[in-house]
DNA sequence: ACATATGCTGAGGTTACCTCATCATGAGGG
DNA sequence: CCCTCATGATGAGGTAACCTCAGCATATGT
């Protein structure tokens, strides 16, 4: 009764929906995330750097999909708190290599696991089916 | 081969697609605000006052479920393109009520127009069974 | 060798939030 | 009636996560 009794809004509604669950998954990931202090956006900078290993700052910017700059901000933070450095590239010296630190490693091991858990949690109300399904017409729309 | 080659992480995959999907519509609506040079946050607010009719900036907010003191940001702004106006509360004289002016109510039921073409477009892609599925999976999972 | 492109970062801006303090008004009790 | 306490709005100031634009160093192609 609050907003789509508007006849034919169906579409709208199933917006609205799909803005709910995103909301939820949304709180559930800053909860999951909370022993780190660590804020969403560079724990996804962790993930690249624990997937691709060493990088340029521009390279991160590009898995993040956000500018350069920003980039730069993200590897300033996590370097601050000493989970990643930065050293030379050697093979341009206009360029900088963004490397875990050992610490960093261990944090990004623990956040994945930790966001695993999470999603299984999540998405674990789900029966296989209907996972499937999901995933199926979720790929759909981002096509 | 980008990321999720991780072997058994189905369900962050899952995350990960649907993620995809919200940067989509989050783009898709920004575009389709643009006609009218709103922020999103300002076409929510627009959306209860349409809904609502005349209400208090602190109902606003918890309607938009941010806290009161944002409300009064967005109304400010609102009112500052002149699509809102604010009027003493009759029945308490703290508080003030925030109304759609002419202007305001235009713009409101255009946005409405063009917000649910938009949605059309975009799960206009699936089937009416896919559409069906993809709302009760995720009514499940707001729950 | 020189113009142009590329890589990073300083400076400064934006959006959409937040908290805390302040001030006016309202409401209940003694 | 006064006094305390709650409530409504807002000023001040802060944060996260972005952005663009300039500037400097280095690389690359002709």
């Amino acid at each position: 009764m609050t907003a789509d009794t508007t006849g034919s809004a169906d579409d709208e509604s199933l917006a609205e929906t799909f803005w709910g669950v995103a909301s939820r998954l949304r709180q559930q990931t800053r909860e999951s995330l909370a022993p780190w202090d660590i804020t969403p956006s560079q724990s996804r900078a962790l993930g690249v750097l624990g997937r691709h290993g060493e990088v340029r700052p521009s390279t991160l910017a590009e898995h993040l999909r956000i500018a350069p700059r920003s980039a730069t901000e993200v590897v300033d933070d996590l370097q601050a708190r000493g989970l990643v450095e930065r050293r030379p590239d050697p093979a341009d010296r206009r360029a900088t290599l963004v490397a875990l630190t050992e610490e960093g490693n261990r944090v990004s091991a623990a956040i994945r696991t930790a966001r695993r858990a999470e999603a299984d949690r999540f998405f674990g109300h789900l029966d296989d089916a209907d996972r499937a399904e999901l995933a199926r017409i979720l790929r759909t729309l981002r096509a």
